[in-house]
RNA sequence: GCUUCCGUUGCCAAGUGGUAAGGCCAGUGACUGCAACUCACUUAUCGUCGGUUCAAAUCCGGCCGGAAGCUCCA
């Protein structure tokens, strides 16, 4: 198989991909809390990550891709409050939304989306393995991992328990033993609630992708191959889970840690408090949720992507002009009765190398833009060469369906045919006039 | 303050030791009944100072500038 390297954030260096199991990936990433609508950052990891699952698809692995929604948390709490309607009424609608927006953005729904407050019993069940083993502790109906009993913790971050207790602020919260341990369950009063051996309360964040992972994943002790997520994730978040799956199961819950940067506006971080939050469904109904999602591929999944009007049409000219010219191809190869059902694959090494490569997009872009420049030197020829441009468009069609772009293209009529003919002739008669009123109506066809 | 990362042409963006990909915009030219599309050509020595090296955008150090994390956040 080919060979795939990739960043892995443990450890900070590249590294070639060797699965846990022979030909098979789990692939897990961190899903959006569900209490608003989605914003085009939510929508990179989704991007990001469903072109990894592309690839690996691609290469012959056998994928299990989960993705969770967070559907218990103090915003949804809050929201729903000021809503006036149940929790599970907020995160329904909201899970209901983002599904559109991921099938929008042509990313397949992952394999698994389990929600924590399906996983309840087991995520009580596994904080209790973690204070019977003394890793947690109880407080006033509170629990908290104990962060000193990991002398591994920072690993992932870069961090060590010395300089982070030197950085840490002044604890609201006296009850821990030490600024640093980490809510496993809270006590709570207001909001949906669960009862538990300590209290009537709510799970902390950091369990629950945990939880979820060891319990789909049980066989393989709730290890998997790759975790991702957005930059910002990486601490305290997935350090708090490599510290719980290393207490609880022996193991760092994923081999290959990779995350997403950010989308910046403005030169800075989108966040709710800077008032820059710019949603998806805005995006793609202005711009259209192809070229947004070629806007993320023109950058490196790890850098941060400076999101502008500018950035967004600039990919929207490219997805029209790999449009028209993969329209023309598919139009011309169609008139030459080319069979597009049963097109021969031809090979993509050279791509295929670039997105094996840490998954590398914008050089991927390159050799399609390359290939689209070769395609339309072919189409521009009086005698067309079908063949080559029939294997021109086998690569193109297979460049687009890794990346993710979906390209409408129009299935010729027998009448479309005709009219093409007649237009033709028009044209080659010098009838302007006439040969204006087919091309008309081709272009309203979606042919031309 | 501590941790992580970044600074490449007008804009976006690859390249991470062997002499600057690609895209957008712009300009020139070509094709064309008109229009659209398309094609060809043109445009940077890589924040800054110093070091290592036969060779550095690429490694090391200082400085300047920017972002993120340390607190809910993709």
């Amino acid at each position: 198989m080919r060979e795939v390297r990739l960043f892995n954030s443990l450890g900070n260096k590249m590294e070639v991909f060797s699965p846990i199991k022979e030909g098979e990936v789990s692939f897990y990433f961190c899903g959006p809390t569900v209490y608003n609508d989605p914003h085009i950052g939510n929508m990179r990891p989704v991007i990001v990550f469903d072109t990894w699952r592309r690839l690996f698809l691609k290469l012959g692995y056998k994928v299990s891709f989960t993705s969770n929604y967070t559907d218990v948390d103090d915003k949804i709490i809050n929201r729903a409050i000021s809503l006036g309607i149940t929790e599970k009424e907020l995160t329904d609608d909201v899970i209901k939304e983002y599904r559109r927006l991921v099938d929008e953005s042509n990313s397949l729904q992952p394999d698994n989306t389990p929600k924590p407050s399906v996983y309840m019993d087991k995520i009580i069940k596994y904080i209790q393995d973690l204070v019977d083993n003394g890793k947690a502790y109880v407080v006033d109906g509170d629990v908290y991992f104990r962060v000193n009993s990991d002398k591994y913790y920072g690993e992932l971050s870069g961090n060590s328990i010395e300089a982070l207790n030197q950085g840490a602020r002044i604890e609201i919260n006296s009850k821990k033993e030490s600024p640093l341990d980490f809510a496993l369950w809270k006590k709570t009063e207001v909001g949906i609630k669960w009862d538990s051996p300590w209290s009537q309360g709510r799970p902390g964040w950091h369990s629950e992708c945990c939880v979820m992972i060891d319990s789909i994943y049980r066989e393989n002790n709730g290890y998997i191959d790759i975790h991702g997520g957005g930059f910002d994730l990486k601490f305290p978040h997935h350090e708090n889970e490599i510290a719980q799956s290393l207490a609880h199961n022996d193991n760092h819950l994923a081999k290959y840690w990779l995350h997403n940067g950010f989308i910046d506006v403005e030169n800075q971080k989108m966040s709710k408090s800077l008032g820059n939050v710019i949603l998806a469904k805005d995006v793609f109904a202005t711009y259209g949720a192809m070229p947004f999602r070629l806007m993320l591929l023109n950058t490196h999944y790890r850098a941060p992507l400076p999101f502008s009007e500018k950035t967004i049409s600039e990919a929207q000219t490219q997805y029209t002009r790999i449009c028209q010219t993969l329209k023309q191809i598919s139009v011309k190869l169609q008139l030459n009765f080319r069979n597009l059902e049963k097109l021969e694959e031809k090979p993509i090494d050279e791509f295929l190398d670039e997105l094996c490569n840490d998954l590398n997009t914008p050089n991927a872009l390159t050799i399609l833009y390359a290939e689209i420049k070769n395609a339309n030197n072919l189409l521009r020829v009086r005698e067309i060469n079908y063949d080559l441009l029939e294997e021109s468009y086998s690569k193109i069609l297979q460049y687009l369906s890794l990346l993710g772009i979906r390209v409408s293209l129009p299935v010729l009529t027998e009448e479309d045919r005709e009219i093409f003919g007649l237009y033709n002739q028009a044209k080659a008669e010098k009838d302007f006039e006439k040969s204006d009123k087919y091309r008309a109506i081709l272009i309203e066809r979606k042919i031309l």
